[in-house]
DNA sequence: AAGCTCTGCTTTTTT
DNA sequence: AGCAGAGCTT
């Protein structure tokens, strides 16, 4: 691996904590490879060294390139999220950390067990936040490491006595939550950092696993993990990587300060700086530089591109949304057919949703893609059911689990399903369960078939999530109008079953790392477009980035508007979307709204005193080439293009 | 106790 | 425009 001179000071840095405060494209992950392998070779075991990444995708990539450098021991790297290592160094230490076999649950289920704690306080005549709105609250203090008390009073505008309400209603949920033996992604830090933290001999024996831990994307960390950190250094050494600029995830209650106050909070550090940009040409840095530089905050950035010179980047401006998917779609199969290979290809969106159109048309037009973020595979609807089936049959205390597979049925509601979870509650152990069910059992005799089958083949999960697919399809076809356009993700599900042995390892892996539906349909490596949101494509690249819908209402989305740090953090969001290109950077935009009726506010509303309405707003010429989309074929219409308006 | 219908609310981003 | 929840009907 070729280092420049500010890489190799970080890689071969010793005696201290590091800080590596690195620009877009700079070599974060090089940097961390580099020092792994360099790690090693100075003599490090490599099950010393820990490395923790945003997502489990990172970690598999640089595990890959790691192996390319070291070879075999690379696998020795313990490398994940914050939340797999916990849950990981949990299971392994079962006593110390109070485990009992728990269920994990995703958001949805955490939104569908508050929708239960929930229904005791609703008044009539009174509003009562929403289930999603007290799991974000919950979980936002619970990553700040602040009292719920404390967070409701100073950052929400509850009068007291619902900030009571709504503190003994996530009481509640707690209690569910213990009694069910659910840990939500919360409670995976949490727990962690409660018995690090108070556990004398827990902590001295974690701090003695590592001598090395690795940090990708510190800007992105929440005072929670740092609190992961903090319990794990010393005399195990930091050597943290992140960029202010990229920090895009606020809203898991993380604070792009924080890594300026690194030194501060670590005695004994040092903070390194990487400053040449190796991945995108002049051009679009200085795009991105500008459009840092009308921050406010002082961010201290500019990005020098080592490249040199190369193409201006384009923004074109279309008439309405359809037209600029089928341009978007038009221009990758036109590159495709020059030669140029699909996977050179990424889509960045604001938003799973904003991509709909461009997805329509590539399915219409037949270009393979992969969708990275957004609405996975395992959060539908109909694999939920199937899922809860299984999950049913696997423990008798999943109650979320058993209440969806019973009311799937016909003749069965909630009260009847919450009878049963009561009883079920009750048994010791689950063939306990299974005889009480099955003794005081009253209803369709098919409930329990389906349960059975499960148990049958725990062994071959794969012909499980079959079987059960089969056995749940009549009442799948009647619950979902587009069943058949839904029955094809059951066939993926059972392609991922294939890969495990235990139907516990099944919907433990997938809990945690969730997996898209176009990634399970398409193989590994298989040529591909790349669409993916802002968020996701975080720490990725592409020769030719396409950015679509950069409008107002988009950057700064809607929901951001009025609230001057959310602002901002949507310009940092538009930032790691323009730095990921390397050759030839396109935004795209529309001047109409899909319909009419824009009705969360639309354009009406106000941003924040010393914020922006729209991040291009001012964009001064000679920065992009400006453009106005024309379409191969459809050159109909009135022979007129509406021209593109800044609001 | 279930099931159906209508109203109203929502749509950011992720482990 | 699409879905979830409330409330009404069976």
């Amino acid at each position: 691996m070729e280092l420049n001179p500010q890489q190799r000071k970080a890689v071969e840095h010793t005696g201290s904590h590091v800080l590596v405060l690195a620009g877009a494209g700079t070599g974060k992950t090089m940097t961390i490879v580099a020092r792994a392998a360099w790690l090693i070779a100075q003599g490090v075991h490599p099950s010393r060294i820990l490395l923790l990444t945003f997502t489990r995708r990172a970690a598999r990539e640089m595990i890959g390139r790691l192996r390319s450098e070291v070879g075999k021991k690379a696998s020795r790297v313990l490398a994940g999220t914050f939340h797999h290592f916990c849950l990981l160094t949990m299971r392994r230490m079962p006593r110390q950390f109070e485990m009992e076999k728990e269920t994990v649950i995703d958001r949805d289920d955490q939104i569908q067990l508050m929708r239960l704690a929930r229904a005791r306080f609703r008044e009539k005549g009174r509003s009562f936040p929403s289930a999603s709105k007290l799991v974000n609250a919950c979980s936002y203090a619970r990553n700040t490491n602040r009292p719920l008390r404390e967070y409701l009073e100073r950052y929400s505008d509850f009068d007291p006595e619902m900030v009571e309400k709504i503190i003994d209603c996530i009481a509640e949920y707690n209690k569910r939550k213990k009694v069910s033996r659910y840990l939500d992604f919360d409670d995976i830090l949490f727990r962690f950092a409660r018995i690090l933290h108070q556990v004398p001999s827990v902590r001295d024996k974690l701090r003695g696993m590592y001598d090395h831990l690795l940090v990708d994307e510190m800007q992105d960390t929440n005072p929670l993990q740092w609190l992961i950190l903090d319990g794990l250094r010393d005399p195990a050494e930091l050597f943290c990587v992140g960029d202010d600029a990229q920090s895009i995830y606020a809203f898991r209650g993380a604070d792009f300060r924080n890594v300026h106050s690194f030194t501060e909070r670590v005695p004994r550090s040092v903070v390194l700086r990487l400053e040449e940009n190796y991945r995108s040409t002049q051009e679009i840095l200085d795009l991105a530089n500008w459009l840092l530089e009308e921050s406010p905050l002082g961010y201290d950035k500019h990005l020098r591109a080592n490249r040199g010179k190369g193409i201006l980047p384009r923004l074109i401006d279309f008439d309405d949304r359809f037209e600029e998917a089928t341009w978007v779609t038009e221009d990758l199969v036109e590159r495709h057919e020059g030669g140029a290979t699909w996977s050179d290809h990424m889509v960045i969106t604001r938003s799973a949703r904003a991509a709909r159109h461009l997805e329509a048309v590539l399915v219409e037009m037949e270009v393979p893609y992969r969708f990275i973020g957004g609405t996975q595979l395992f959060q539908s609807a109909h694999v939920k059911d199937l899922l809860c089936l299984i999950r049913s049959a696997v423990s008798h205390r999943d109650e979320l689990a058993w209440v969806r597979y019973l009311t799937l049925w016909r003749g069965i509601g909630d009260v009847t399903a919450a009878r049963v979870v009561e009883g079920l509650r009750e048994r010791q152990s689950g063939e306990e369960a299974a005889a009480w069910l099955r003794d005081n059992w009253s209803k369709d005799p098919r409930v329990l078939k389906g349960l059975d089958l499960v148990v049958e083949h725990s062994e071959a999960p794969a012909e499980v999530v079959e079987r059960s697919g089969e056995f749940l399809a009549p009442l799948l076809e009647k619950k979902y109008p587009n069943w058949n356009a839904r029955k094809s993700d059951l066939e993926l599900l059972a392609r991922l079953a294939r890969r495990h042995r235990s139907l516990t390892s099944f919907l433990q892996t997938y809990a945690l790392d969730p997996v898209s539906r176009t990634d399970a349909r398409r193989l590994e490596g298989e040529d591909a477009v790349t669409l993916i949101t802002a968020h996701s494509a975080k720490g990725t690249e592409s020769p030719v980035c396409y950015l679509i819908k950069v409008e107002p209402n988009m950057y700064p989305h809607v929901r951001s508007l009025g609230n001057f740090d959310e602002e901002e953090e949507e310009r940092r969001v538009l930032y790691v979307g323009m730095t990921r290109a390397r050759d030839e950077l396109i935004l795209t935009r529309s001047c109409t709204w899909g319909s009419k009726t824009v009705f969360w506010g639309g354009a009406t509303a106000a941003h924040s005193a010393g914020g922006v309405a729209y991040l291009l707003h001012g964009i001064p010429d000679g920065i992009v080439k400006r453009e106005v989309g024309v379409l191969q074929e459809t050159d109909s219409g009135d022979g007129t293009i509406t021209p593109w308006r800044d609001v």
